[in-house]
DNA sequence: TGGAACCATTTTGAATGCAAAAATGATCCG
DNA sequence: CGGATCATTTTTGCATTCAAAATGGTTCCA
C-alpha cells in the first residue's frame, strides 16, 4: 500500500472515522485493520503529528488530539485569513465552468436547507468552501486549508446550528458567490471573514472544546 | 534520541545545511551522522515530506525539493496571507516588552544595512518577522509560517538584493515598527503584504527557480 | 484489610533482516 | 566500436525482532 494511502486512510479514521478526540489510537487493531504491518502506520502517525492531528506521548503511545479552546479560536483565526486569501486569489482566477460549479453547489444546498437535511447541507457547504479554495489554484494554500479544516471539522460539524444562524449562512453564501460573480476580491474575501467568524462565535459560544 | 529532534536536524540539514535542493538525501550517510537507524529517519523523511520539504519517489529514494517558479509564487502568496494575518493579530495582543524587542532588532538590523552585512541583516530581518509572528500568539499560524519561511528561505536569502531594494526594505521596516507602535492593525497588515509583494517580485525577478 | 512492592505481561521505540525493485556494469552481438 | 541484454550489486520499503519502558496484577506485610 502506497504511503500516502495510508496517511489518508489514518486521517479519515480520525476526524469522520469511530476514534474520537481524545482517544487512544489502538495501534495493533489499525495495523490488522490496513493489513500493514507497525513501521508504515508509526510512520502515518508521526506525520499526522505533525499535522496536529495525532499527539504522540512518548512511551506512551499515540491519542487522537484533542481540541482546546484556544485551539478552535486559533484554528478559526488562521482559517479565516486562508480563506479570505483563497477569496482574493480566486476572484481573478476562478473559470466559467468553476463558476457554475459553485452556483449548482449552492443551488442543492439551498434546496437542502428548505429540507431541513442537515447533513447534505453540510455537504454542499463543505464542498463550497474546497471549490474556492480550488479555484484560488494555490496548491499550498489548498494543503493547509485541507489541514485545518481537517482538525475542525468535527468541531464545525458536531456544533448545533441554531435557525437563525442557518438562515443567516444561507444568506451569507448569497452574497459569496454573488461576490464571485462580480469578481469582487475584496468584498468576497470581507464576506468570508465575516461568515467564518459567525461559525465561529457560534462553536465557541455552544462551549465547545474537547478537552483543555 | 527524540523523535522531533531528528525531524528539526534533518530540517536544518535540508534549509541551511550542506543538502541542496534536488539533491539526493543520502539515507546512509545520515543515519551514520545522526547515529540513528533507517527506521527513525525514514519517519523524520515523511513528515518533511509532508512539509513539502522532501519529495519522496517510490522506490527511488528522497530528494531535498525543488522550487520551481510556481511554488514560489503559491508560498509568497500563502506568506503574505498568513504574515498580513499575523500583523492585524499582533497590534491588540503585542506586549510592551515584545514591541522594545522588536524596536531593538530593528536598530540593529539597521545598523547592520549601514555596515553594509548582509548576512547580519538577514538574521534580524528574520527575527523581526519571527517576532511579529510570535506576538500574534497562535500557534497554529506560527507552524505555518515556519515552515513557509523553512522553504523559501534559500530562495529569499539566496536572491541578491539591489541597493535599491535594500533602502526600501528598510524604509518599510520603519513602517512596519511604526504601525506595530500606533497598533495600527490594518495599517500594518498593508504594509507588511506590500513588504513581501515587493520582496517576492524581486526573487521572482532574479529568475529564481530551482528547477521546473 | 489496606497499601506498598515486586514480578509478569504488554506496549513502545528503534535496529535488523528480508524480499522486491532499481541502478550498475559487464558481456555479447550487430 | 556502439548499443542492447542480462547478471550483480545496491537501495528501498516493509516485516520482524529486540531491548527498554510502562502497565497490571498479585503477593506480602503492617
Amino acid at each position: 500500500m502506497m504511503h500516502d494511502e495510508v496517511v489518508s486512510r489514518l486521517r479519515h479514521v480520525l476526524t469522520e472515522g469511530e476514534i474520537p478526540p481524545g482517544a487512544r489510537i489502538p495501534e495493533r487493531e489499525l495495523c490488522a485493520s490496513f493489513a500493514i504491518s507497525r513501521t508504515p502506520l508509526r510512520e502515518a502517525l508521526k506525520v499526522l503529528a505533525a499535522e496536529g492531528l495525532v499527539v504522540l506521548l512518548p512511551n506512551r503511545g499515540s491519542r487522537a488530539a484533542k481540541l482546546t479552546r484556544k485551539d478552535v479560536k486559533e484554528l478559526f483565526e488562521v482559517c479565516e485569513a486562508l480563506e479570505a486569501a483563497a477569496g482574493e486569489l480566486a476572484c481573478p482566477r476562478i473559470s466559467d465552468a468553476q463558476l457554475r460549479e459553485i452556483a449548482e453547489l449552492q443551488a442543492n444546498m439551498v434546496e437542502h436547507y428548505r429540507a431541513q437535511d442537515l447533513l447534505s447541507y453540510y455537504r454542499c457547504n463543505r464542498l463550497i468552501h474546497e471549490a474556492i479554495v480550488r479555484a484560488a489554484d494555490n496548491a499550498v494554500l489548498a494543503g493547509f486549508y485541507e489541514s485545518i479544516a481537517a482538525r475542525i471539522r468535527r468541531a464545525r460539524f458536531i456544533t448545533p446550528m441554531s435557525p437563525e444562524h442557518w438562515a443567516l449562512a444561507i444568506q451569507e453564501h448569497e452574497g459569496i458567490l454573488n461576490a464571485l460573480q462580480r469578481r469582487d476580491a475584496g468584498g468576497l474575501a470581507h464576506i468570508l471573514r465575516n461568515h467564518l467568524r459567525r461559525k465561529r462565535e457560534e462553536v465557541v459560544r455552544a462551549g465547545f472544546a474537547e478537552g483543555e
